[in-house]
DNA sequence: GTTGTGACATTAT
DNA sequence: CATAATGCCACAA
């Protein structure tokens, strides 16, 4: 039997969106996502699933912080304002990069103790409140 | 192809 | 409070 015929037969996969990418930067999803980081206010505090909500990708928390990771050099984006669910900073306490975002913080006057912003600092939705 | 990883989230125990 | 189980999905190896 022919493979075309074969394959006419294979159980039928859900579709997905065309993923035609030569670079991280022509990624739409990233581009989604830093555009809404670079909307955040000084002093406010979003979290890496609100941010993937806000960028059209719910359910996706993973791809925003895939996203920071991955800013382009030159791009200067506000990514210490955006911080696990609950307001918890996601590096390990300690490291460079938790110190480094927990002073950025209260530079613009987040209160953070504990690896925790204080929940008032935190923009939008937080699940029922 | 498969497997492992990760700046995550939610729910259950 | 902590841990585990899932779900999620792009990437790298």
């Amino acid at each position: 039997m022919p493979r075309s015929k074969v394959r006419s037969l294979l159980p039928r996969r859900k579709a997905r969106a065309p993923r035609a990418r030569r670079s991280v930067a022509d990624n739409p999803a990233l581009q989604a996502i830093w555009d809404i980081v670079a909307q955040l206010p000084p002093g406010s505090v979003s979290t890496y699933g609100d941010v993937a909500r806000a960028a059209g990708l719910p359910g996706r928390a993973r791809q925003a912080g895939y996203a920071l990771k991955h800013t382009p050099p030159g791009m200067h984006l506000p990514w210490h304002r955006v911080v696990g669910a609950g307001g918890k900073i996601a590096f390990p306490p300690g490291s460079r990069a938790h110190r480094e975002q927990t002073r950025r913080l209260r530079a613009e006057g987040v209160e953070v103790a504990n690896g925790r912003v204080s929940r008032a600092a935190l923009v939008g939705r937080l699940r029922g409140d």
